[in-house]
This record gives C-alpha cells, structure tokens and sequence, in this order.
DNA sequence: TAGAAATTTGAACCAATGTTCAAATTTCGA
DNA sequence: TCGAAATTTGAACATTGGTTCAAATTTCTA
C-alpha cells in the first residue's frame, strides 16, 4: 500500500468516525456537512473529495459497522463451540461493537435516507446477521441450552436491547467500556427470571410465556424498510 | 367542554398523530411541516394556528407519550400486587403502548433538538419512569420473583427491547398488535436462559451472572442528553 | 340569517445547507 | 529542487423548508 493511499484510507476513517458521532447526536437530516467537517479541522468542501455526497457517507458508515459485525460472526461460526456458546461470543462481540469507539454505533443508526439501489444493500447484509442469530437461537433452544423461544422475537428482543446501547451509553462515563459490557452481556443472556425449582412451582401460572412457539408468521416484516 | 374545543383537541391529536408517524420514519429533521400536514389534507400554513414552530410539535409528542406511560404506572403502583406482578404490569403496558396506535412509539423518538427548557422537562418525566422501573426491578429481586439484578442495567435493556419495537413494528403486518404483544411480552419477561437444576448444574461456569450486582456507580448518565 | 369568531389558505420571505468548481496550496517522486 | 499529482479551500449557486401574515373561508352564536 502506497504512502498516499494510506493517507487517504485515514482521512476516510476519520471522516467517517466524525460522521458516526453526529449521526447520532443529531440524527442523518440533522447533521451538516459542516458539523462533519469542523471536528477534522476540515471545511465542507473538501468532504467531496473523498464521498459524492452526503447519502454516500450514510451508506459507507452504516456498511463498514455491518461488515464489522458479519467478520464477528463468521469468526464466531469458526468456533467449534456449541449453539449458546457461539450466541454468547456473538453477543458480547456486539455489545463491544456497540460500546468501544464510534464507528459500531451505526448498527443503531437510521438509514430510511438512503436510495433504494443502497438501501437494500445495507438491508440485504442486516438481515444476514439476523438471520443468523435468529438460528443461533433457534439451535441453542434444540440442544437444551435455552429455553425454547420464538428465534424472530427473542432475536428483535436481544437486538434492540443492544443496540439501545447507542442511547445512552457515553464513553467518557466513570464507567469503563469493559465494565459495562461485561455488565450488560450477563443481564442479556441471563434474562429476568429466577431460574430455581421453587419459582417454576409459584410461577406457572405465568401467562405469557411461551414454551414452544408458534413462529410468528413473518409479522410485520415488510416495514423493516426504514429507520 | 364546548362544542369548538373539542374540535380543536380533535385536530391537536391529529397533528400529533401524523408528526409522531413522520418523526417515526424519517426522524425529526427529515420531517417537513408539509409532510406532517399533507396526511391531514391541510397545508403546512395551517399547523401554525395550534403549533408554535415544529419544535413545539416535537415536544408534545414527547410529552404525551411519557403522560400515557407514566399514568400506566401510576395506575400499577395503585395495585396491591407484589413487585414482579407490577413490573409484569408495567412492561405489558409499555409494549401495548408501543404496538397499538402511533402515539406511543414517541417514546422512542430522538429528542436532542428540543431547547434546554423542553429538554429537561422531557427528561425529568422519563427519569421519573425510569427509575420507578428500577425500584421494581430490586424489589422484585428482594422479593425473590426475580433475579438479583443491577436495576440499572436491567432496566437499560428492557427499555431497549421494548422501544426497539418502534423500528420494525408495523400496525399492517400480518400478525395483530395482541398477538405481537403477548409473544413479545413472554421474551422479555422470560429472559433466554432454561431454569431447570439441570441447566444450573450446567452452566455455574457462566461467566457474567453478576448474582448481586455492585451498583454501576452512574456510568455513563451524564450522556443521557441526546437521541 | 347576519355578524363575529375561529380556522384555513397560499403566497412571500429568508436563513440554512448540500453541492460545485476553479484556484490555491501541499505532498511527493524523480 | 522542480514539476506533477493530490488535496484543500472558499466563494458562489440553487434548493429546500420553517415561518409569517393578510386575506379568504368556514363555523358558531345571537
């Protein structure tokens, strides 16, 4: 790799990390270009030397997170390990995806603004890694590791409570990345429920839990397009 | 109430509906007045008469989900049930709020352009929810219905699940928002992982089961500002 | 039904901002 | 060090979209 094309490939990260961090305080339409560029010490103008346009920075961000987490995934897939352990490497690889650097956060982010063409680039990848956790889960259910869930809703159910993350969690917290992920992984994959023999006799007359699931029937797919 | 107020509550509402909807799709900045006005066959000149400025909009928006969720709460707390019950309570309203009608998905709404006087009115409404879920959450594993969790992280996550259902519900999906709902409901409560002695006999070797969590000691609270 | 009040309109205004581009500046290889 | 290539600039442009407001229209009351 040649000293300039190093030199660029940095400027495209950095410009890329300075365009995550506003995405997510002020949202896609919210951001400037100038807001972009001001934290490089750049001018707007320059910023179109290296993206055509704004929506080309949408897109790039938002493909480098979700090559991110697919390299997590494959690397996992690797593993010889059982359905839930593979579920757990996958999961905490996420939640630090989501909470060291910016650049993960993007996994959280909008993309409703994107144009068809891209949009149903960065769908297409999305729902290969949902996809697949939904079969991580579906899996460690069979082998006995977890209980028998419906793998689309307890697969939305994990997601969202990651990629929250992006809401509230701010690095320069008294709180370490370390901490809180490590935290949050053992909340996520523990679940709320007491798992003792004494709760299962007070409990089943929970009403809502459902031991082997009805697939849901691919409700409410077709509007995945936006946000 | 007269005749002329009532028409004119009617068309608040309306508003706020159709805001909430567009706010949903294309966020907050990505929204025009004209859109918000369009599905109501009226023309953007119009908003003017019951609105301020589009900040305003955002901020009722904002104000009356967290009106609806809170006076959820209030009603549960009236109940004499134990804590987990309550939470249960709680958590179904919150995804029933979130699933039925577009109000509700409010609560999953960016909020960094309100003005600081907006802003930390909002935010202290939210902080009053959220740390009613909190107290829940220990008291319910004082009780003993739930795991001893750190209430923070728990309640981090809950909410995470459960607004996450603003970016993939959609009201014309083939499953019905109940359906939707209950299934939804059983995951979050339930958690991921089986409860049997076997399971535990198991698993001892899981490595992030914080069993009495010490307290995160505020990590990254001052970032609550934004999004 | 007539006049007053409430509501809606649509055009005009203007600040903000994405984008372009020719010129200036910097970097780099020979 | 020189010249070419790479990079940055900053001004100009065009459009969008929030906001205002006087006039038109509708709804209500007496």
């Amino acid at each position: 790799m040649t000293r300039q094309a190093l030199r660029r490939e940095n400027r495209i990260n950095a410009i890329l990390e300075s365009a995550v961090a506003a995405f997510r305080r002020h949202g896609y339409h919210g951001t400037t270009m100038e807001q972009i560029a001001e934290s490089l010490l750049m001018t707007k103008g320059s910023l179109y030397y290296y993206f055509h346009n704004k929506e080309e920075i949408l897109f790039a961000v938002h493909d480098q997170a979700l090559d991110r987490i697919l390299a997590e995934l494959s690397r996992v897939k690797k593993t010889k390990s059982c359905a839930c352990d593979q579920l757990e490497d996958l999961i905490a690889a996420h939640i630090r995806i989501m909470v060291e650097g910016f650049h993960g956060t993007a996994l959280a982010l909008e993309f409703g603004a994107l144009s068809p063409r891209r949009l149903s680039r960065i769908v297409a990848k999305r729902d290969r890694y949902e996809h697949a956790l939904r079969n991580l889960i579906d899996e460690g259910g069979r082998q006995g590791c977890f209980r028998k869930l419906d793998p689309k809703m307890a697969g939305l159910a994990l997601l969202g409570a990651i990629n929250w993350i992006a809401k509230w969690y701010h690095p320069d917290g008294p709180a370490g990345a370390k901490d809180v992920a490590g935290h949050f992984l053992g909340i996520v994959m523990g679940g709320m429920l007491p798992r003792g023999a004494a709760w299962e006799k007070n409990h089943q007359r929970y009403r809502y839990t459902v031991e082997r699931a009805a697939p849901t029937s691919g409700a409410a797919e077709p509007a995945r397009r936006q946000a």
